[in-house]
RNA sequence: GAGCCCGUAGCUCAGUGGACAGAGUACUUGGUUCCGGACCAAGAGGUCACGGGUUCAAAUCCCGUCGGGCUCGCCA
């Protein structure tokens, strides 16, 4: 509803600006701040003001005049205020809020497919809290797509071929695992990091093994290794196995330069050169990253990439070479995060500090469970059973982890705090799911939706609050859709909970004496039931029908 | 040292040219015979790091300073 509603506005204001001889370059669109009964407003009366020789107010008193309603189907009202000219709902925009089924905030169809790369990362050991941003932020982005009307695809890539793969698989055969402590966790990665770890302590001299010539006699092993692992590259990894095409196109570039042995890309916007051909014929990493991404522009229309802000630099090398090679780097984006700090300081896999993402998902159910229990006495509803607290266990455990980091700026540092990211209170995934199980409690009992429930019965202002923020919800996926920002639809799910929270204060729903009130409020819970699922899934935070 | 990112209430964060800078938390006070109190209401809390500049209008854009982070490898 507010999408089409923002196109009647453009269109009527442009008309109106074309009416009466001003420029239409800048509509001047925005949302006004809470209290001004409008959806969207214009401030390009100020802009105007020096042209028309007016003062902004009695412009926006002109344009107001001007504009034409007659054609609008969900623009009900245009009224001048201040310098604004704001534009407020019809009932038509009220009706289609009313109507939010189960598709709620889904976009008409783009067309565009669109392939999503997050988390990719060496098989070396388990996530810690510091890299969690990545898969969280990724999944968000990746749902937002979809709910956009994108035709997506989710890549885990998984990169087997490196340096840090033949660092392992030399540990791996060096240490015998009785010399290792034990896995923290029963899954092959808590096996894996002790030979990982094990080896870099090794490399960096810190064991009494380590003699200068022994590490030297293990870094000759390590390089024989990623020999082996770079023929077997091409047998395997289908995708890159297009990298001696890269290299040699580089090659004929006037950027390529050989310099010590070795092939180098001089790109303009950086100082340091790019190695793209190793001094012993091997590939790097990014040489078969821009092969991988030759091949995602093949294969799709637009291809976006999660990654920490480590491989800002690297992310900015790629994209020039792959434009330095034709492509049209326009069809890349690339959404960076800061890494997660703890209090006391930074996490790392390799030294082995840091909360690893299973420890926290765990306290959090093991917290969520206690909370579950401890209000089983002030239930007034339904009994839930054994099986039924650990469902909601995990999932306001595991939504209040994932709220906590996807809510938040993904440029912005973080620095975790357990009280913090488990807190079940205000604004938490918890706050939110809450809202969820009360409108499916009130449902539960109310039956059936009537198809005949009307707006003209729901004129409480907390009702009619309730029906903008519903119709404002595509809105939002449209707006974090086109910015690759998730965080803004967690924002909306607090406000709209607010929002829902005063209606259900001020509105009995059930009780309503009645009956056609009662039948739109039951018919507006709905499309709120239905808005704040959707909200949830695009966070990846489940939607919990009762807890 | 150079490049990039960040600095908003005690704390955690929204807001990134336009209507009085907002939430939560913590603190003070009040609210449930009534659809689920994981809730709500009220109070108090601000040199938007600092200093210049652009603009009718700056937390938001530009320059500089300070503080923090990341990066600068024939690692990924």
């Amino acid at each position: 509803m507010f999408i089409a509603f923002r196109e009647e506005v453009e269109s009527v204001l442009a008309d109106a600006l074309r009416s009466c001889g001003y420029p239409t370059d800048d509509l001047g669109i925005e949302r006004p701040p809470e209290g001004v009964d409008a959806v969207l407003a214009s401030s390009v009366a100020y802009r105007l003001a020096g042209e028309a020789g007016a003062p902004p107010p009695q412009v926006a008193g002109k344009l107001a005049d001007a504009v034409d309603l007659s054609d609008a189907t969900y623009v009900g009202g245009v009224t001048q205020q201040g310098a604004y000219v704001n534009f407020t709902p019809g009932d038509a925009y009220f009706e289609g809020a009313l109507d939010t089924g189960p598709d709620a905030g889904r976009l008409d169809p783009t067309g565009d497919s669109v392939v999503v790369e997050h988390t990719s990362a060496n098989p070396t050991g388990p996530v810690h809290v510091g890299r969690a941003r990545n898969p969280i932020i990724g999944d968000a982005v990746a749902n937002l797509l979809a709910y956009a009307g994108n035709d997506v695809e989710r890549h885990y890539y998984v990169n087997d071929a490196g340096r840090q793969m033949a660092l392992f698989t030399w540990a791996y055969e060096q240490f015998d695992e009785s010399d290792l402590p034990e896995p923290e966790r029963d899954r092959a990665e808590y096996d894996f990091v002790r030979y990982y770890r094990r080896g870099n302590e090794f490399l960096d001299g810190e064991t009494e093994a380590a003699t200068p010539e022994a590490v030297e006699a293990a870094e000759a092993e390590i390089d024989a290794i990623l020999q082996g692992l770079e023929a077997g590259d091409e047998a395997t990894h289908e995708r890159v196995s297009d990298t001696d095409d890269v290299v040699a196109r580089l090659q004929e570039r006037s950027e390529a330069v050989y310099e010590a042995d070795a092939w180098q890309l001089d790109l303009p916007s950086f100082e340091k050169n790019l190695v793209f051909l190793r001094s012993d014929g091997t590939s790097l990493y990014t040489t078969r990253d821009l092969a991988h991404h030759e091949w995602k522009f093949d294969s799709y229309d637009r291809a976006v990439t999660v990654l920490g802000e480590d491989h800002k630099l690297q992310a900015g090398q790629l994209r020039e070479a792959l434009d330095l090679l034709g492509n049209d780097t326009d069809q890349l984006r690339t959404v960076i995060y800061s890494y997660v700090n703890l209090p006391e300081g930074k996490m790392s896999t390799r030294a082995g500090t840091g909360i690893d993402l299973d420890d926290l998902l765990d306290e959090a159910i093991d917290r969520a469970r206690e909370e579950v229990e401890t209000r089983l006495d002030d239930r007034t509803r339904d009994e839930l059973d054994g099986d039924d607290i650990e469902r909601i266990a995990k999932q306001v455990g595991i939504g209040a982890v994932r709220y906590d980091i996807v809510a938040k700026q993904p440029t912005k540092a973080i620095t975790f705090e357990w009280e913090r990211a488990l807190d079940f209170e205000a604004q938490s995934a918890p706050y939110v799911q809450y809202v969820h199980a009360r409108c499916c409690g009130i449902l539960d009992e109310a039956g059936e939706v009537s198809e005949e429930a009307t707006v003209a019965a729901l004129t409480e202002p907390e009702e009619r609050d309730l029906l903008r923020s519903i119709a404002r919800f595509p809105g939002v996926i449209d707006e974090a859709a086109t910015e690759l920002e998730p965080h803004r639809v967690a924002t909306f799910t607090r406000e709209f909970a607010e929002t829902f929270n005063a209606f259900y204060r001020e509105c009995p729903v059930l009780s309503a004496e009645d009956p056609e009130v009662r039948e739109a409020r039951i018919a507006l819970v709905a499309a709120a039931r239905h808005t704040v699922a959707n909200a949830l899934d695009v966070l990846g935070v489940a939607a919990p029908e009762s807890m």
